[in-house]
DNA sequence: CGTTGCTTTGACCTTTTGGTCAAATGCCGC
DNA sequence: GCGGCATTTGACCAAAAGGTCAAAGCAACG
């Protein structure tokens, strides 16, 4: 058996990669996993399922990961870190406004570039979050927390005009989101002759933001 | 066997209560379904646990529905009226941003009252609709193209700031769901001390689309 | 080449789960 | 109270699914 790091929180088990092998195989069972888990919800999936979307046995499989639910921390850890940095990356020393339609931007890419991400997870956060609630209420939440203090503090100076900032942070989740969760909904009313929403989309959103900030 | 409806689908099949004793079982089944489907998702509940919720006994909600998925069909097509309720009343004659704001503050409330319906919808299309792709490709599809050539004769007619009528409608949707389907993280990020978010959401939301669409 | 340790798998086990069925129970008009 | 119909359920079945294991490959190093 592999070596095996245990997180603090005691179930979670995520392989460490150090052969080549290892880390062809790790890589190949998370980009089968994401695929299937993001589309089918994680009790919607089947380890066989992942084992043969990688080409590889299902006790293969299970020889990198100790579980099924396993494979799902993994990729839920390692995605939460990409989700985030555009946020992160908002800077203070900014033009408030060009932060800000900037970070919507940087969002409706990760929309149209990892829909598969932002599915998975959709699907944990609409099932309540019982993996990740501990992660929401503390690094996601002081993160939020920081930004939004610095979106009030450009609306207080002037430079913003004044919204709720967690409110805004929210808003500009669920409208960049929406385009990767409820793809096959926002193609079926749009219709068949429109191939791709996303450009009309980054225009509406731009537009929506600048009338909503512009002092 | 009670009587049943087969619709013109083919496989889905509805229960027509005729007595009592089947409106009231049909009803306890309807709740207890949209209670578990909406927080574990499809494949995530099983029939033990519906029938359970309800009160009866396994065999005996199948007496009632002839298979889970036939449970799930009936939730969905019952709730696709509700749900679309408060778009068709848009009124072609009333004054057009009170028009429009009234509808994100009734969807909205349904957003509050009605969260199980909301996340049970969301749940169906991020797994990619398999079961209402249909309905939406018709229905709603022409109901939003309806009402988009609506809110475009208001732009047209100077009576509302110009922006795209579909991702109008997509933002509205995105926008008031999000405190159902993402409920668990708007509260994580707000802190325990928030007990309700949705006053300020409202506040939030109407600021929104005020500045985005009055002239 | 042969030993050693990493990798792979076929066969198997157990639990869960959707669904069936015959028999039992209850309801209701007569 | 009784006949007939609706309702309920315990027992059961077959398939699916998570996971185990011993044994068989296979790669790398001496």
């Amino acid at each position: 058996m592999i070596e095996q790091s245990k997180t603090s929180t005691g179930s979670k088990v995520t392989p460490v990669a150090t052969t080549r092998i290892q880390k062809r195989n790790i890589a190949l069972i998370a980009d089968a996993a994401l695929e299937v888990f993001s589309s089918h919800g994680y009790r919607g999936s089947t380890v066989d399922q992942i084992a043969k979307q990688a080409g590889l046995s299902k006790p293969n499989l299970l020889y990198y990961f100790p579980s099924k639910e396993a494979v799902h921390d993994y990729l839920l850890s390692t995605l939460m870190v990409t989700w985030l940095d555009p946020l992160r990356e908002i800077d203070a020393k900014g033009e408030p406004l060009d932060e800000i339609l900037g970070y919507v931007r940087r969002k409706l890419e990760l929309s149209r570039d990892h829909p598969s991400e932002s599915r998975l997870f959709a699907n944990e956060i609409v099932q309540g979050a019982p993996r990740i609630l501990p992660l929401l209420e503390t690094e996601l939440k002081s993160l939020v927390d920081d930004k939004a203090a610095l979106f009030q503090s450009w609306m207080d100076a002037g430079r913003l005009a004044k919204a709720d900032p967690h409110h805004l942070i929210f808003s500009i989740w669920s409208l960049t989101q929406h385009y990767a969760d409820f793809d096959v909904q926002v193609r079926a009313v749009l219709g068949c002759e429109v191939t791709d929403p996303f450009p009309a989309a980054e225009e509406y959103l731009i537009t929506l933001f600048t009338r909503m900030l512009k002092v």
